[in-house]
DNA sequence: AAATAACATGAATATTTCTCATATTGAACT
DNA sequence: AGTTCAATATGAGAAATATTCATGTTATTT
């Protein structure tokens, strides 16, 4: 045969192998089984001839082979990807207006870049953000307050769409050459001696108490502050222990301000989604928002996965 | 959904919708049925929520929407093709010997584009073209003296792979004026009673005579010319009619020198096809200089069609 | 108004892609 | 080394998609 029947699902593919380091993550990130990339792997090599990458390596190692045609897809998927927006403009028309609530503290963070390349996309999409906490977001939907919720509860509800964003790691956070550090993780009674620090929101929204400590029947001695730095500040100074996302707090770990610890023996894992309504799925924009956040997540944020829904 | 499902075979069906201009026209191209295409299309369409082309004209003309596509068609295909490229070269190695025998007269005319466009895609494959007739080109592919053979006999043998390049319109030429101009098309007899001019090969490998006039019967006057400019000068003075390809003459015909007719009701049509080793199939120079010859014809030559095989 | 050519459509079929269940592999750990 | 664990591979069946076939529709030509 001599045209290659190369699809762009091939480069999405290669892409998602690549960001997410194995088959199995980058199955998560497509939607897909561990299965199906294996065999779509296979297939897509066995077509050109050519091995692409060494799986016994972690993260996988991309042969010549495979760097060309990764090359390929970061030339071309960009480009698709302008182009349906394009499209979506001239469908829908340019302008419009984005509201979003978002439930967690620190989703600030990291919602600024994806916001930045959001309003270069769409400039004349009014794009608001609704400070705040609110008890239910979902309720902003129905009540027609926000056109989309970052929240990390996606239980089905009756009109209402959800798509995953990623997985992060929730740290353990301690001073540097305090005791715990010699653990390699941390369990739900080596919380038990010490405050925790957290945000000012309520018990049950906190992961760690809600999920690790509540049920293993430990209740610390809570400690408050409004913001990231305060925080690692307090911990820094051994006022007590906190838990924060990976990606919230690596630049500190890397300058050594404090030591971080897993929780528990695969770690403590929380997701975030987005939701709109299902009515508004078609709105090109709201849609568009949703991919431009992942992108830009799974490119800048540290050591997050693939939600599994 | 918010990945739209867009692939590289939506891009190639607009490519070919535009440049073959109609829908029947881009199926043959692609090796499909009309049917393939139409769902195809619609499938696209409704995909995007947009409509892509105007069917009612001829040639089918893009919308916006169908246009911001096509130019991501331009970019995108270029792209993959030389990535395809690069990777069998990867394969293969560069260098390599590409030995190319002619049927047909008039093939150097076309072949001299490609060929450059081939050299400069495999600097190091050496390319050498077989001149002189032969009476059975494909016992050039047996006897290992050419590694391509282009035909317009494709009737299958054993170990020879065919692949159709282009079919193209052989039209009758005459002076300016000459009484059969207020024809709209000719017919066998109109060649009865004047010489016709052709190149210096046997009776059999004329198209005209063997396909059209000996079936009915006439044995017109012959008379021989080298060269394409040759026949047409002889044609414009009156010696004789013609019958050439329509992309060889379009630039005389453009400038009135002489005066072209189909033959026939639906016009003369022949095919030309590569053919190739079966077991050279793999080798990667040797489909590519297919695909090239393939697009630089399509792009370059005027009034020709895929072939059916 | 008939004939023709191009396109659309629905149902049947063919092909491709995906998933499920399970096997294999390879690294990490006593 | 043997055991365990996580990651990847594989085969067979299921699901989804693409293609064809047969035919209908539409627009254009004669």
């Amino acid at each position: 045969m001599n045209i290659s029947h190369i699809e762009l699902r091939h480069l999405r593919l290669l892409q998602a192998l690549v960001e997410s380091g194995g088959l199995t993550a980058a199955a998560e990130r497509l939607h897909l089984t561990q299965s199906a990339v294996s065999h779509q792997l296979k297939a897509l090599e066995s077509l050109l001839g050519l091995s692409l990458l060494e799986r016994a390596t972690r993260p996988v190692r991309l042969t010549a082979a495979g760097k060309r045609l990764l090359q390929l897809a970061d030339i071309v998927l960009p480009e698709v990807e302008a182009t349906l927006r394009d499209l979506a403009k001239l469908k829908d028309g340019e302008a419009g207006e984005l509201r979003i609530a978002l439930e967690c503290h620190t989703c600030y963070d990291w919602l600024m870049p994806a916001m930045d390349a959001f309003r270069a996309a769409w400039p004349h999409v009014e794009l608001d953000l609704l400070g705040g906490f609110y008890a239910d977001p979902i309720s902003l939907l129905y009540d027609g307050q926000a056109d989309i919720i970052i929240t990390s509860d996606a239980t089905p509800r009756k009109d209402v769409a959800f798509e995953p964003l990623f997985a992060y790691e929730i740290l353990a956070l301690m001073p540097n050459k305090h005791a715990l550090t010699s653990k390699k993780y941390l369990l739900p009674k080596d919380f038990a001696s010490e405050p925790l620090i957290t945000y000012p929101v309520p018990q049950d929204r906190i992961d760690l108490i809600r999920r690790v400590l509540s049920p293993a029947g430990i209740k610390p001695a809570r400690r408050e502050a409004q913001l990231t730095v305060a925080i690692l500040q307090l911990v820094a100074s051994r006022r007590g222990l906190a838990a924060l996302p990976a990606w919230a707090v690596s630049p500190y770990l890397e300058r050594d301000y404090v030591t971080a610890r897993p929780i528990g023996k695969h770690g403590l894992w929380a997701e975030l989604h987005a939701g709109m309504r299902e009515r508004d799925v078609g709105r090109s924009y709201l849609s568009d928002f949703i991919t431009i956040v992942q992108r830009e997540s799974f490119a800048r944020l540290p050591g997050i996965r693939p939600a599994i829904l």
